[in-house]
DNA sequence: CGAGCATACATCGGTACCGATGTATGTCGA
DNA sequence: TCGACATACATCGGTACCGATGTATGCTCG
């Protein structure tokens, strides 16, 4: 996930940590922050790999900054990742949202429909939070009025969310 | 989360590994699988620090089972974490899930109510995923149609639940 | 003119987690 | 009867992440 936003912003325009930093916090920090020790290792990680280089600028307000570029590698990357997102980038919420949040960078409709239509697949499986024997439980059966609010706003989300997954297929061409 | 998952399926009755696994994948593995070996580390964990006991029950149908039991020091340690919930048990949507799934263990509705003032405290906050400056950006300004997606989304999750948050504050007590 | 803050990067120790693998046993269908 | 599968637990190596801490510089405000 992380990986993924520093890839992503990165496609767009060269830029240093610090501000790499401010960014992917704007994106997810308020659901789940970043540490300055996960980043600067994470950009390294990425730099070993081959995916992005860094050219150092010396002192433009404070400490030498150094500006990061994704490689020929790295933008291949980023678009391998986005086309065939880990299992996890489908069902987390958190996860998919950075996808989402740079999937425009596919070039093709096409492999962007066929992303959707993953993550159409995992919303129409019958899942619930709360099972009596193999039956998914609705909110209307339970009793605790905190676990009827799991599945009440479970719910919300995933009806908002497939109206929107089968309203932008349509527009990529891809109606269902 | 993992650890709060243990603590909160043991509050009701006692179970072994394997079974709490089953319900712990019941609960959250649709969104994020639990590995076996992140459960069963985490259960010595917790039988470390005194917060659950093991019983060996020799061959029932497969191998020895260890039914694990909370201790008094468990009980209350759950019962603690669910009325001080650590900053992401409030902002990650996967770890409040969580807290919902077992809040029904904090005997007082007001220590209810507090956890759910929290949470919407939270989510009246005017945060959003893309900025313009320091201004959140709206669905309707933004190009690209997959971030808009997302901020459809969270739209309709932030209202479903701030709807049922109010309603369940009421029916506490507590009404906003 | 000095304190505090934002900028900018880095390391280190510890923890949580995961995939791979191992070890058993009982059950059920081909 | 033989393999596949579910039950049931465990260890090990590697990775990701975090909090704490360190090191600078430049700007702003009182």
């Amino acid at each position: 996930m992380l990986e993924l936003s520093i890839l992503g912003f990165l496609y767009d325009t060269p830029l240093h940590g610090y501000e790499l930093r401010k960014r992917i916090t704007a994106l997810t920090g308020h659901v789940k922050p970043v540490a300055e020790s996960t980043l600067y290792p994470a950009i390294k990680r990425l730099e070993k790999a081959g995916l992005l280089a860094r050219e150092t600028q010396p002192g433009s307000t404070a400490a030498p900054r150094h500006v990061l570029t994704l490689t020929g590698k790295g933008r291949t990357e980023l678009r391998r990742r986005l086309a065939e997102p880990a299992g996890g980038d489908i069902t987390d919420e958190n996860r998919w949202f950075v996808v989402l949040a740079f999937l425009r960078h596919l070039p093709d409709a096409a492999a962007q429909a066929e992303v959707l239509l993953r993550r159409l697949a995992f919303l129409e499986e019958p899942a619930s939070f709360f099972y009596a024997g193999d039956r998914p439980l609705r909110a209307e059966e339970l009793d605790d009025p905190f676990r009827r609010g799991i599945l009440t706003i479970a719910r919300a989300t995933s009806e908002a969310e497939l109206r929107w997954l089968r309203a932008t297929l349509g527009s990529l061409g891809r109606g269902v």
